[in-house]
RNA sequence: GCCGAAGUGGUGGAAUUGGUAGACACGCUGGACUCAAAAUCCAGUGCUAGCAAUAGUGUGCGGGUUCGAGUCCCGCCUUCGGUACCA
């Protein structure tokens, strides 16, 4: 039989799915293991071929632990809520969930043409009611849970309404945003909207006033990602900040155990560190600021409090709340202005752009709390309004950015941290001697602070305080595609959550997708929908996409369940997830939420683990190869010009030129040294563009060419500009792995993939070594076949043959244990280069290496295991033993060094006694002619590795 | 800007704990088979000099530690990911 990998996968994929070979249910008798792909959103461009570089790792590694006696959980599903299907929606007409649900499809088709082994009865979808009712369900226990800082846990808000009515205010310990006090008596006087207001400051779900970025001539709030240079990136329409009131999640009281908790858990470091920074623990001091005369006064939080006394201004975030109030109507028009600058600039470029310093003066003072000197208080785009309390005391001398405010703007520098003990110490390090600092004159900064900290607590002026840099998630979207919060508001604007039983609230249907007036949602437009119950209207906004994927490896655990997300008896046998792989992308963002959600279940008793992930590996990206033309800026007599890239210089240079993304179809030489569009590529691109067929083109010889022109010419080549960039469907470079599984088979797709290299790394894609992979599949079938006579016999093994078996039984156990697969590819083409070269054909050898195989190559291996006549599937059989009897040798071959360099091969007996080895070693002819007749310094053995003789 | 990662032949990469740099592939060169091509097989292949033996040189750049550095330390450069509404 010839190796044809279309009818052995066809085969094999119809059987495995009509057998359910990778069906998994709970089995007490086995230990389980959970091995996790983050799911992918379902794009309109399908599966490129980044997508599968983790799910083959986590497919190979799930299959060896099946092979090794686990009983393994691998599912796989969508994360199918998202904008691009809401932006489809309103270009198109189509709805959000037809266009989902075609692009599932397609996925899915492509997930199974790569022959994973993912248990399909376990799919879930986050677009889906019957998933997103848990979502909602989970919301709900948000909104009407508090964090308890003395139990260090979220407890329910009925408990917190109990101290109220007892003890008021100062009888509970808890993680709010409620500014001020009160007692028992006056809870109970409070109006139900009043009380109402201050649980809302309590609840882990609450809402709180936020900006986004507001599109006025799109009439839409912006992602981030879809600003550029404070425009729109459709359009290029101005963007402004704009304050809503928006749902909230207070993460930031799990931040302490976000942070300690991360400690036990098999990430990398770098991963543990950004969470660490991300999370941004910092100790020090709210200190409160009179301002000269208002009643209010300027809270702020310094890490350094010891160097108060070198406080001379002070800056609050343009959009602090104290701004309007303190400035002076001399100064108003300058603030008012600035401010209207700062809400053109996005967060990115406002914490980016710190060379070029911008502020405004309000007019007011501020008193020092120490001093009692009027220092100044400016607003500066620097400080954020989401940090810390959006303001600073400024410390020009031990702050750089304070440093610059102050030369911009001619402020006072004090400085108050003598640094001469300790030179190459920058403004940032915790280390000096005080001056000009009152009392702590003399000290050390350490010791300063410590100082400094009673004088505040016990001057009253402020409180030691811990700081995190991590900030309340904001969980409204003004969108259609998400979840809609199960909430209703009453005539007085009170939120009340829907009972369970309403649950899922599902989303209306809609034809029309844009926003609704204001900024509000296009749910908004469903006026029916808002206004179902009587007297009440349903909220409008919906969740955000991290809503849905903070939870869904939970769901996989009991993916049917209709009376919780999962049973306790699932949760209780699957656990948590023993082995996630996904991309960094994800490093904060969903991983910290997952983690928070996650947390929050565990205080409710819902789930029997504290972290959800305890391994986590990062699988770099695939990225593509995005090929550009070059357009003048500027039409030439009306038609637009193409220049093949080496010509630009005579054409005013690359800078007026924009440069266009062009379909990697048409470029011959794709990803190459010198990709081109050649006369063919042309015809392509006017007809993929019809607008350029009167474009005209100026090849690498340098001349003016019409379409036709092109046609008739032979030697045309317009030079393309290759970048290495995202796999994305805007920058037409997408390679689906359909194409690769469809020409070289799903064995050699999968395995090539993983021969490109490291899992973490991140790489461009690239086919130029896969006929390796392929010239590899051939030779290890030629081991069983030849043409069509079965070569296998029953002659009893050599030792030799037996050591390449269990050599690579070892080196691919152990590859497989560190996630280095790129490695054992590696290591099964030397053993089939070894056994081809012994002729070596014998059942003894080829039944285990057919079972070494199955992880990475399950369709081949699964065939050849059904002709060596092996009962059942491969994929339910035994991982191979290793015999290490096999592997020892008696003699051990040393590289001999001279001065760390190599210059000789040296074999002896494994038993050689060191004395005997060094004089072997100064025997050798070319240690001799190194020495020169001199004696060797050192010899260095090391032993069973090599031999360094320094002379 | 800040946080994290990566950089090794023409190319993808290997070197697991500081111990033979370039495994395994791709590509290229030459050869066998063939009318020819494909496929397959054999040999060579970091760079420089040399017929060769061999020598020098070589892991982004500049320093350092060490008998010995791709690996550790200090300072840079470039690329990628994240930076809180892309997913």
């Amino acid at each position: 039989m010839l190796y044809h990998p279309e009818n052995i996968e066809n085969k094999w994929k119809k059987i495995w799915s009509d057998q359910k070979v990778y069906a998994v249910t709970p089995d007490p008798s086995k230990p389980k293991y959970y091995v996790l792909d983050m799911f992918p959103y379902p794009s309109g461009a399908g599966l490129h071929v980044g997508h599968p570089l983790g799910y083959i790792a986590s497919d190979i590694v799930s299959r060896y632990k099946r092979l090794k006696g686990f009983n393994v959980l691998h599912p796989m599903g969508y994360d199918a809520f998202g904008l691009p299907a809401e932006q489809y929606a309103i270009q198109t007409g189509v709805h959000p969930a037809v266009s989902t649900a075609e692009n599932i499809a397609r996925y899915r088709s492509q997930l199974d043409n790569i022959g994973f082994s993912y248990d399909w009865s376990r799919e879930v979808n986050t677009s889906e009611p019957s998933y997103y009712k848990w979502t909602q369900w989970i919301f709900l226990r948000l909104f009407s849970h508090y964090y308890d800082l003395t139990e260090d846990k979220a407890k329910s808000l009925d408990d917190l309404i109990g101290i109220f009515e007892t003890s008021g205010s100062h009888g509970v310990s808890a993680a709010h945003s409620f500014e001020g006090s009160f007692t028992a008596e006056e809870w109970k006087t409070k109006s139900k909207v009043e009380q109402d207001k201050i649980l809302m400051n309590y609840r882990l779900a609450y809402r709180k006033v936020g900006y986004v970025n507001w599109c006025e001539a799109l009439g839409t709030v912006l992602a981030n990602d879809e600003v550029k240079d404070g425009l729109s990136e459709r359009g290029g329409f101005p963007v402004e900040k704009k304050a809503m009131t928006q749902w909230s999640l207070r993460i930031t009281a799990y931040a302490e155990r976000l942070l300690t908790e991360l400690n036990d858990l098999e990430w990398s470091d770098a991963l543990k560190t950004m969470q660490r920074n991300w999370i941004g623990r910092s100790e020090g001091a709210r200190v409160f600021f009179g301002l000269d005369g208002h009643e209010d006064s300027i809270e702020i939080f310094t890490t350094r409090p010891d160097t108060i006394f070198g406080s001379t201004f002070m800056v609050l975030a343009p959009e602090h709340d104290l701004v309007q109030k303190i400035t002076t109507s001399e100064q108003r028009s300058e603030i008012e202005g600035y401010i209207e600058y700062v809400n053109s600039r996005s967060e990115r470029e406002r914490m980016s752009e710190v060379k070029e310093v911008t502020g405004a003066f309000t007019g007011a003072y501020a008193i020092h709390p120490i001093s009692k000197d009027k220092i100044p208080v400016w607003i500066g785009e620097y400080v954020l309004k989401d940090y810390g309390t959006g303001a600073i005391m400024a410390v020009p001398s031990d702050d750089e950015r304070d440093d610059a405010f102050a030369k911009k703007f001619d402020l006072p520098i004090i400085p108050v941290v003598d640094k001469t003990d300790y030179p190459g110490s920058g403004k940032h390090d915790k280390e000096g001697k005080m001056i000009n600092s009152g009392f702590l004159n003399g000290m050390e900064v350490k010791d300063a602070i410590k100082k400094m900290l009673e004088y505040i607590e016990s001057h009253h002026l402020g409180k030691k305080e811990v700081n995190y840099k991590l900030r309340d998630a904001n969980f409204s979207r003004q969108r259609y595609w998400g979840e809609p919060f199960p909430i209703v508001y009453d005539q007085e604007g009170v939120a009340h959550a829907l009972d369970n039983d309403r649950l899922p609230l599902t989303l209306p249907d809609l034809q029309n997708f844009l926003p609704a007036s204001d900024g509000r949602s296009p749910l908004a437009r469903a006026e029916d929908w808002v206004t179902e119950t009587d007297g009440f209207v349903r909220e409008t906004d919906t969740m955000p996409g991290f809503a849905g994927s903070s939870w869904y490896f939970l769901r996989y655990m009991d993916p049917q369940n209709d009376q919780a997300f999962a049973s306790q008896e699932a949760l209780d046998y699957w656990k948590d997830v023993d082995l996630y792989i996904g991309g960094t992308e994800h490093a904060v963002g969903h991983l910290m939420y997952s983690r928070f959600w996650h947390k929050f279940l565990y205080d409710l008793g819902k789930v029997p683990t504290k972290e959800p992930f305890l391994k986590l590996i990062n699988q770099g990206m695939i990225q593509g190869v995005i090929e550009y033309i070059y357009l003048k800026k500027e039409k030439e007599n009306g038609l637009s010009l193409f220049v093949s890239k080496d010509r630009l210089e005579a054409w005013g240079g690359e800078e007026s030129f924009s440069k266009l993304p062009v379909h990697i179809d048409f470029v011959e030489g794709y990803g190459g040294s010198k990709p081109h569009l050649n006369p063919k590529g042309i015809n392509h691109f006017v007809q993929w563009r019809p607008e350029f067929v009167d474009a005209v083109f100026v090849g690498s010889t340098g001349d003016k060419m019409s379409v036709s022109e092109i046609e008739t010419s032979e030697n045309f080549m317009l030079y393309t500009e290759s970048e290495v960039g995202k796999m994305s469907k805007r920058y037409y470079n997408v390679v689906n792995p359909d194409d690769v599984v469809a020409r070289y088979g799903a064995d050699c797709f999968r395995m090539y993939e993983m021969f490109l290299g490291p899992i973490e790394q991140s790489k461009p894609w690239d086919t130029k070594g896969i006929d390796g992979v392929q010239k590899f599949l051939r030779k290890y079938w030629s081991l069983f076949y030849e043409g069509d006579q079965w070569l296998v016999n029953r002659e009893t093994p050599t030792g030799e043959e037996y050591k390449i078996l269990h050599t690579t039984i070892k080196k691919i156990a152990e590859d497989i244990e560190r996630f280095s697969l790129n490695t054992s590819v590696s290591a099964f083409m030397v053993c089939v280069n070894e056994l081809k070269r012994l002729d070596c054909h014998k059942f003894d050898i080829l039944e285990p290496l057919v079972r070494l195989l199955a992880p990475f190559a399950p369709f081949i291996t699964e065939e050849l295991w059904s002709a060596l006549d092996q009962k059942g599937s491969v994929h339910h059989a035994t991982y191979p033993e290793l015999n290490p009897d096999y592997l020892v040798s008696d003699t051990v071959e040393y590289p001999v060094c001279i001065n760390g360099k190599k210059r000789d091969d040296l074999a002896v007996s494994k038993d050689i006694t060191q004395s005997d080895l060094e004089s072997q070693v100064l025997a050798l002819e070319s240690v001799q002619k190194w020495l020169e007749g001199a004696q060797p310094k050192k010899i260095i053995i090391v032993p069973n590795r090599m031999i360094n003789v320094v002379v």
